[in-house]
RNA sequence: GUCCCUAUCGUCUAGACGGCCCAGGACAACGGCCUUUCACGCCGUCAACGCCGGUUCGAAUCCGGCUGGGGACGCCA
């Protein structure tokens, strides 16, 4: 039996409209592990998957891989969901847990063992390091030495199973990404498929959750290409059809180092708190690795148009916030100023301030070009809070000179007679008033502006008196004239 | 250490068939315009084919080597 083991040879798959219609089913899932929030580079292969999937008008399906006991919890897995959901990602059927799925995976197990695909070892982990640790001494990749294969084990306390892998052969697959990829067999060794404690390891539960789910194309992270070999050759010896795989690179920090706490926010609830619109983060998620010619910009509609799977660039590509803070703020101009009223309350709630709808709404519209998240928007709209006592930036007070002040108490008197508080009147009023009395607008604007939210910048300060209202405006004019 | 992947402006990238590329777009930076301010918007400037060989009339585009970067070598996923 050993070495006779076929050699595998994953036929490349491509994705061209050719062959498009002779395809099965597109069926594509996103496996997360349920150890930390939903990192920025699971998001992006989730958004690849999914895409993939709406594309070709076929199925998304979501995996929790909760095999690790230790690390796996419910929280995780309740975060991982809703920033799906933030991130606009529906997905299709139930959800898979592979750790109620622990019978399959036996059963499959001891298939192989019965063909003779698989052995018992009850080498301990302290034994097998020791092997890895020869063969490093000899130059060679740290593996397991195959010591117990020919031992004819049966189960027992303290076991596992391992994979019988081929002497010699090259397992060779093509990539949706990468291409043609190549790897000897003598670089694998034995893994291990069952636990001691009777769990699958993570490339038994994959392979078997993949082929039970139908899945057609597995797109996940760079860091598994060194996994593939490993899993096509339990596919052949598993008896399944192979997907097609399609790893897609690592996103690196701005630093071109890996993503780490450093870098600052890396999961997707961070980036929600920290005011970003969904939308935003996933079009620049899409266009790191991922290109249409010169578009930057892409609706969700568009994406599942465009993504076919290819153009996927092969290459790490390196964060750059800056870009998504532009991104972001261009999408903050796209949006009806009604949405992103409601979407910036939560965050002004978090401020402690709140506004009534209709001043809320009239903010908006002067605000969101001078902002780039809704943090940011949010400590905006503070600066309009009835009845605060706002603090004057020193660019601003500089205005409040003993002429600015003159002003304010003169227009002062203006505003508080005005027969309507709104835009038209407002304008032509502090118009009248530079008119008549000779003066350049610089003289009047500014302290005007210092007065009312204590800011060298922002909107024009009439359209800031009609959102504060009246009694607001003259409550505000009257503590710096105090 | 071994294996796998990878290499265009600071960053994300465009670049089927080698000539249309003394390399295009976007972010950032810088300068200007617009504007009563701050933004937005608009215009412009700076800036790259890692290195060495080879193939060719001609290479960012093909081949080889080098160097750099990333990943993997678990009873983690």
């Amino acid at each position: 039996m050993r070495g006779t083991l076929p050699l595998a040879f994953a036929g490349l798959l491509p994705l061209t409209r050719n062959t498009e219609r002779d395809m099965k089913k597109v069926i594509t899932r996103f496996a997360p592990s349920p150890t930390g929030h939903l990192h920025i580079g699971g998001g992006r292969t989730a958004i690849f998957c999914w895409l993939l999937a709406r594309h070709f008008g076929g199925e998304f399906r979501l995996r929790i891989e909760d095999t690790d006991s230790e690390r796996s919890r419910q929280e995780y897995t309740d975060s991982i969901l809703a920033s799906m959901k933030w991130l606009g990602l529906d997905w299709d059927g139930e959800l898979t847990y592979q750790s109620r799925r622990l019978d399959v995976y036996n059963s499959y197990v001891d298939k192989l063992l019965a063909s003779g695909h698989a052995y018992w070892c009850d080498c301990s982990p302290e034994e097998v390091e020791a092997m890895r640790e020869v063969a490093r001494a000899k130059g060679e990749k740290p593996r397991y030495n195959g010591r117990c294969r020919e031992r004819g084990l049966g189960p027992g306390e303290g076991r596992v199973v391992r994979l019988r892998v081929p002497d010699e052969g090259r397992i060779v697959f093509d990539d949706m990404v990468k291409g043609h990829i190549a790897v000897d067999v003598a670089e694998l060794d034995d893994m291990v498929l069952r636990r001691a404690d009777g769990m699958p390891t993570y490339n038994m539960a994959v392979v078997v959750d993949d082929h039970d789910m139908g899945v057609t194309h597995v797109l996940r992270g760079d860091d598994h290409v060194s996994n593939t070999p490993k899993q096509i050759l339990l596919y052949q010896a598993l008896g399944f059809d192979l997907p097609t795989f399609g790893h897609v690179p690592m996103i690196l920090g701005p630093d071109r180092q890996k993503l780490s706490k450093r870098h600052g926010a890396r999961a997707v609830i961070e980036y929600e708190q920290d005011g970003l619109l969904p939308q935003a983060l996933v079009n620049y998620l899409v266009r790191l690795g991922w290109s249409h010619g010169d578009q930057e910009i892409f609706s969700m509609d568009e994406l599942v148009h465009l993504f076919d799977g290819t153009s996927l660039n092969s290459a790490a590509a390196a964060f750059d916030p800056e870009k998504l803070q532009w991104l972001n703020a261009h999408y903050l101009r796209e949006t009806p100023p009604a949405r992103i009223a409601e979407m910036v309350e939560p965050f002004m709630e978090k401020k402690g301030v709140s506004l009534d709808r209709g001043m809320l709404e009239k903010l908006v519209p002067l605000y969101r070009e001078r902002s780039a998240n809704l943090v940011e928007l949010a400590e905006d709209m503070a600066l309009y809070q009835p009845g605060a006592d706002v603090e004057c930036e020193e660019k601003a007070a500089k205005s409040l000179t003993d002429e600015g002040k003159g002003h304010i108490a003169a227009l002062r008197g203006i505003f508080a007679g005005l027969a309507e508080f709104d835009e038209a009147s407002l304008e032509a009023a502090i118009h009248e008033y530079v008119e008549k009395g000779g003066l350049k607008f610089k003289q009047v604007g500014p302290p005007l502006r210092a007065a009312l939210i204590g800011r060298a910048g922002g909107p024009s300060v009439h359209l800031t008196l009609c959102a504060l209202g009246r009694e607001e405006s003259l409550r505000r004019l009257d503590r710096v004239l105090a």
